[in-house]
DNA sequence: GTCTATACCAAGATAGAC
DNA sequence: GTCTATCTTGGTATAGAC
């Protein structure tokens, strides 16, 4: 029995988490529509049938990957709340939504189904997520409505810098390293003065 | 000589100009890849293979879009500059801000721009474009570059609400109203609470 | 300046073999 | 469970008439 999957004919769920994973990095990088079911198909390495025949089509494949964004980027939140520390809940979710980054493309494809929102299915869900975080913040997290919207506010502004790779000219332009290690620092406190730009490595390479 | 454009044939500039504002829209609805030449060709009432004739390719025309878009959003912002008022100059540009959502397409235009920096042409201009905003801020308004990453944070927000379409659950979801009134209030100031939701009209309608 | 007709290619989806 | 081959549609772009 092949659990590790040597080479080819692995179990079905274990190529469906491997499908997505690599849907999520293109959906990432192209949009919705600017992706083909053939670009997921070579990053994860089968065939293009393969994604359609699994997925049904590929309007389903992006909501599977919206809705698992989704689903970590809350899990990764709640996930703060019983911790125990000196850093506020604030302080940590910020830490935590930067964190995010580092899995490549959860925050940047679920940005692409936000910008969605006339599509009647894709938007539906995006919505939908995009209220269940709001409604997080509030009741969960504790967050006034102000709050609330302000830290979904910078979120939105560092996934913007991530979206239009402002990483590209961070070495060569002082404003545009001033903005982005700015947006990135509002989140994490006070804690990126401390190590410097460290925090911000897996965003330039 | 006909200057109004009784119907057909005018001067290739003012038809360019009806195909910019049609395919603003357009692309604002469902993205640069989710657009059609045909599409923008149906909504500016001319034939599809026209608008790529004046144009080129639709890469260009997309260009054409987002450079207008931000011109006119700087237009819009450095109109305030030299404006005497009571209100500050932050809330002078937060309004102008918000009447930019009258010009239906042009921020979401943009950040349909914004979020397709993997684009090597397209990506170049929405970088130099989202930081020629940032810079204004700083140099020409003021701001530190604190407070310009906040406006700017606000404004990714309401365009991200905007793109998501959260206007559409506006009336039944109390939620999804409150997080769209503050995101508008913080950018409005005092303004808004105190005529209602009247400067919301337009974003419902 | 604007259209109709059309060439041509890319991409989603299906059929069926292995 | 996974692939190859292929059908089919739709969309960009060109040619050329008016």
């Amino acid at each position: 029995m092949n659990t590790t999957a040597t080479k080819s004919r692995m179990a079905g769920d274990e190529r469906r988490v491997l499908i997505l994973d690599a849907a999520t990095e293109v959906f990432a990088e192209r949009g919705y529509a600017g992706t083909t079911t053939d670009q997921v198909a070579v990053a994860a390495g089968v065939s293009q049938p393969y994604v359609v025949r699994m997925f049904g089509t590929k309007e389903k494949l992006f909501l599977e990957v919206l809705g698992r964004d989704l689903d970590r980027l809350l899990a990764a939140f709640r996930a703060e709340l019983g911790v125990v520390s000196e850093l506020s809940l604030s302080e940590r979710l910020g830490i935590a939504y930067i964190n995010l980054l580092q899995d490549r493309g959860l925050l940047l494809s679920l940005m692409h189904g936000f910008v969605l929102g006339s599509d009647p299915v894709i938007g539906k869900l995006a919505r939908c997520g995009f209220l269940d975080v709001y409604r997080f913040l509030k009741n969960e997290a504790g967050f006034t409505p102000e709050d609330a919207a302000g830290f979904l506010a910078h979120g939105m502004l560092i996934n913007t810098l991530i979206g239009v790779r402002m990483t590209d000219d961070f070495e060569s332009d002082p404003e545009a390293r001033e903005l982005l290690s700015g947006a990135l620092r509002s989140k994490l406190g006070v804690l990126l003065s401390l190590s410097g730009q460290s925090d911000a490595q897996h965003l330039t390479a």
